[in-house]
DNA sequence: TGGACAAATTGAACTAGTACACTCTTGGCG
DNA sequence: CGCCAAGAGTGTACTAGTTCAATTTGTCCA
């Protein structure tokens, strides 16, 4: 279907009025995908440079976004009223989504959002896929491989807690101010623990900050710098560990309750006749009880090493004053 | 060949002397699988039932072993000093190997030493049973999930240091032998910290018994049982992630020297530009000489703990004497 | 006007772990 | 001798992570 050739206005322009009623009439919603200026040349009948000037005029106009490569999209704030029913957030997150230009940002939260819920192996890339409502293949365009996923889903999460910047008073405080945000931080997401016993620390940006706090934290106490990495790193490490058996002792719950794998029935049994086997006479009394109090068992490693720390900390104050 | 009808003896005890012979002389060593009794029958001209009789006077002597189903081995324990030439290590382990009942013992040092040389990634289950000369399916029939097959990899190797009775006096002495021995246990075995990170504890028997170990050198110090779990718990997880941190820094050291994969290159790449971009002024100082004294960092929070907890014994001392 | 090009995306295919069902071998029994 | 039950090993197939080679897209140049 060829162009009234009649009109002194260019085809082009044409073409741009004809896409911009489509727009704002809510035919093409913001975050829909354009055809490609292939298909306006060929739908239209006209050569690729003029579609190529259809979508120039379009970008112009703020009413489209180009990406090379990935096509263009309606822009989201083309400042027309939301138009036909459907709210869009409803819309979203599901297979049939209308295609949106896919950013980091959002396949980390999507992925913690996964992990949070379902647990760190319910995080498959086809499964975020699916949720972002693309390909699997698509997700290697921002990560490179599921275990760097794993660390910027880390990272992402280290980066929420706000560390204050000058702190409370006192080299004790502190400590135990940002070994309780990061308790904390594993409290929310119970796959934190396990996924840092995989990543390497020092790739991970936002751990890092942590440990620059911890590290600004000792200081003016007089203590090598050497020591008061060890102190930041084991500081570290008491809250994770604590922090993996609290994630053990849930996940062991959920599955008592939920799937009750004939397995992991297996499983506890054997644990169970372990314990009562006479082998382990002191463990017997007591596993079940007070093991289960993870929070407990973090405020005591905490406590006995700050203890520990102190007393370096008052040795070193009375040798060199 | 048949057996020479002359003797006043009858056949199967002709028979059952001389794989007798075969047993004493060393040709057939224990854990060997005997011929099945359809074999005898063939290779002997004798009947099946005449087979079965060999078969049960060689059990009832106690020098062989049968399990229906499964064959007849010889048995461990049959006196004979180990015979002729040839180191058994040497013939195991590859696919031409003896044909011999495949035990869980076996599959599993078999996966530790994989483990141990090329890491723990390297264990598949297909590599696993290829080293065995089994199909991969042959490895579900002793563990039943690559998970448990690492739990128990791992319990093997808690079983190797051997914890002394009584123990050195005191207990400072006691947890620092328990925790040294952990180390040294880690440092053979680099993969043992991250496959600790992801099983249950409780399903891990040695791993148990080194818990108990623990717990009864923390007796008679007047301590509730709580705290000497806490303690008990508290202490492996500060020799655990000092190992992580340890297999961290050695893997990095192979990758760097080995494959020196484009994406581990950026990833260092990453680091160091993070490192130098000024926002971890204290954390640049020190990364890269300090951090990669790993037995200083265990023994830094071993110390610390240690002392903060023997604070904790005095007051306990004190307070109730 | 048309073709070359780089970036983004995607589909087919390969390896791993694993479930299920099947075969093969074994000792035992009538 | 032949059948049986048990147990070891295997073949097929499905899901996951990942690679590689196309395919699509907007842009640029002759």
């Amino acid at each position: 279907m060829p162009s009234s050739t009649q009109r002194p206005e260019p085809p082009y322009l044409q073409i741009v009025a004809e896409i911009r009623t489509r727009i704002l009439t809510g035919d093409l919603r913001p975050g829909d995908r354009m055809p490609s200026i292939r298909q306006i040349a060929q739908r239209w009948g006209v050569a690729i440079a003029t579609a190529t000037k259809v979508m120039a005029a379009l970008r112009d106009d703020g009413l489209v976004e180009t990406k090379v490569g990935a096509g263009t999209v309606v822009s989201a704030c083309t400042g027309q009223t939301q138009p036909v029913g459907l709210t869009t957030p409803l819309r979203l997150r599901r297979a049939g989504a209308p295609k949106q230009a896919l950013n980091r940002k959002q396949v980390l939260r999507t992925a913690i959002a996964i992990a949070d819920i379902e647990g760190l192996d319910a995080v498959s890339m086809r499964r975020l896929a699916a949720e972002l409502g693309v390909g699997p293949m698509s997700l290697y365009r921002h990560v490179s491989s599921k275990d760097e996923l794993v660390m910027q889903m880390t990272d992402e999460v280290f980066g929420e807690p706000e560390l204050p910047a000058p702190g409370p008073e006192g080299w004790r405080a502190k400590l135990e101010l940002i070994s309780r945000r990061q308790w904390e931080l594993c409290r929310r997401h119970l796959w934190l623990p396990r996924a840092v016993s995989f990543i390497r620390p020092l790739l991970v940006p936002n751990m890092m900050a942590h440990t620059e706090w911890t590290l600004r934290a000792l200081d003016g106490l007089g203590l090598a710098m050497t020591t008061r990495i060890r102190e930041a790193l084991t500081l570290h490490a008491l809250v994770l560990t604590a922090a993996l058996s609290m994630a053990n002792e849930v996940e062991a719950e959920q599955e008592t309750g939920v799937t009750l794998d004939r397995w992991w029935l297996t499983q506890r049994q054997r644990a169970d006749e372990l314990l009562h086997s006479g082998r382990f006479p002191l463990l017997a009394t007591v596993i079940g009880e007070e093991v289960s109090d993870v929070n407990g068992l973090f405020e005591y490693g905490l406590a006995r090493h700050l203890d520990g720390f102190a007393a370096l900390v008052e040795d070193e104050a009375r040798t060199r004053p």
